[in-house]
RNA sequence: GACCCGUUCGUCUAGUGGUUAGGACACCGCCCUUUCACGGCGGUAACACGGGUUCGAGUCCCGUACGGGUCGCCA
């Protein structure tokens, strides 16, 4: 049987690193299996569902490239996929209850006669877990007077506005769309009793259950929005990959049992299994996360690269299509986590101008004979005639010879006059992207500054 | 409160009766080096607790504690 699977999101806010993770669960089964990933939209809360919300999810789900076979702008045989527009379907399946005796009004609503037996859920992850819905549905927790109340444990299924519930309409659109595998959150583990009493009164085979474990804060509480790292939008303006999120994500709560850790989009899809998902929930750390992503930057190719960079690159008013700009993200990916720290290493290496950090800038002029050094160096440096890594080097080296010094001697000056600080990248290769004129020209300047 | 799920270094995890309990992030130290990073090497650090079962338990069973979830005419 071909493997279908689906994510099911409600348009009432962000795509949440919870929900975005259930979505990569549910892709990765499909795609590692030849199989369809559908997303569906569970929108049949008119109150609170907005097309902004969908938008959003949408267009995250989109960056994260978890790109479904079936859903939302591209339809499918299934259709359609919005639970708004599926009225007639849903109402053809009430009937089938409502002629076998399943149903009843109550006020107004619809309520699903729940079974009196205990209902036993085989789940992937979480084994067998049993329960009787009419027990246990015949009390309810007050919230607030923190009592229990007795309650009716048949479930509404279609409100008297005519709207359909959840329970329902999942149901349905799971035996319609063909689902195989249901991959969702831990959180609806207390709800598959009703999903099964509703499979069985319709007559249909369930599908699997997998329902994994949450996501928390560092706090070890449910994430919320303010939880750095909850939301997928702000990943993408973070500076993080997309690859490197689905990793992230992937590995909260599931290994390869290898100790692998980086994987690229393929091998993700080839080495995920739903059964080596763990049953115990995880706390989000934004720390191991950015460093996911910098091992993705390091395997970037350089045009991959480049363009990843580029908006970043846009927004710091760098010329992300000067010809020199490939060899300066080789010299800045190594020493970035995120794409959004890229710009502020090679800020000076594209400026007219270099600001000296004070600090470098008091560190370099309380050394003795500084300036003559510094004059040295840029001697040495204008007789160089092959302006190459090597030619740069044995220019230092001559500057620093003459003086009876090391070459070790003049770097420090050198990366302060040239890049006005003290820290950096690689500085001989700095030089060289900069061109002998732009470096002669900045050390005459430093020159001016020493002397004042 | 009832019911359900869970509990290995601070964090993510490997481990399916016999291991010096492994890896990764973070942290610390050393090395590399023209600085900072990167990289390399090394270190600190964990089986929640109590009972069983067993020759032997992180691994199996029971209980306790703690954490999470559910208990809507939300999804």
């Amino acid at each position: 049987m071909t493997v279908r699977t689906r994510f099911a999101p409600s348009p009432t806010g962000f795509l949440h690193i919870g929900g975005a993770r259930t979505a990569l669960y549910n892709y990765l089964f499909a795609k590692g299996r030849g199989g369809s990933f559908v997303l569906r939209v569970e929108d049949t809360d008119a109150e609170r569902s907005t097309s902004e919300s969908m938008d959003i999810i949408l267009d995250s789900l989109k960056w994260l490239g978890l790109d479904w076979d079936e859903g939302p702008g591209i339809g499918g045989e299934f259709g359609p996929y919005n639970q708004s527009e599926r009225g007639e379907i849903y109402d053809r399946y009430l009937s089938k209850l409502e002629e076998a005796g399943h149903v009843y009004e109550d006020e107004g609503a619809i309520r699903f006669r729940v079974p009196d037996k205990t209902i036993t859920v085989q789940d992937v992850i979480c084994g067998e877990v049993s329960v009787n819905l009419k027990e246990q549905g015949s009390r309810r927790y007050n919230t607030e007077t923190k009592q229990e109340e007795e309650a009716n444990p048949d479930i509404v299924i279609k409100r008297p506005n005519g709207g359909y519930i959840f329970h329902f309409v999942n149901v349905v659109d799971d035996i319609e769309m063909g689902i195989t595998h249901v991959i969702r959150g831990e959180d609806h583990l207390s709800n598959t009793p009703k999903h099964l009493a509703l499979f069985e009164a319709f007559g249909a085979t369930p599908p699997t259950f997998a329902h994994i474990p949450l996501n928390l804060n560092q706090s070890g509480t449910k994430m919320s929005k303010r939880d750095q790292g909850a939301l997928i939008h702000e990943y993408r303006e973070a500076g993080f990959l997309p690859d490197a999120v689905n990793n992230y994500m992937a590995l909260l709560g599931w290994s390869a049992k290898d100790d692998t850790e980086i994987f690229d989009a393929k091998e993700l899809r080839s080495r995920f299994d739903i059964s080596g998902v763990n049953n115990s929930n995880s706390k989000f750390d934004y720390d191991k996360c950015k460093w996911v992503n910098a091992e993705h930057l390091k395997k970037l190719s350089a045009a991959d690269l480049l363009e990843a960079a580029t908006p970043f690159l846009t927004a710091a008013g760098l010329p992300a299509d000067d010809a020199r700009m490939p060899a300066a993200l080789e010299l800045a990916r190594d020493r970035a986590q995120l794409l959004s720290e890229i710009p502020e290493v090679l800020a000076t290496i594209f400026a007219e101008e270099v600001s000296y950090d004070k600090a470098s800038l008091e560190k370099v002029k309380s050394r003795e004979g500084i300036a003559g050094a510094v004059t040295a160096l840029r001697n040495g440096l204008a007789s160089v005639e092959d302006w190459s890594i090597d030619g740069i080097k044995a220019g230092i080296q001559s500057a620093a010879d003459g003086m009876g010094a090391k070459m070790g001697m003049l770097m420090l000056p050198c990366r302060v006059g040239v890049m006005g600080s003290t820290s950096g990248a690689d500085l001989i290769p700095v030089l060289e992207l900069l061109g002998k004129e732009a470096v002669l020209k900045r050390l005459e300047g430093f020159e001016g500054l020493l002397d004042a």
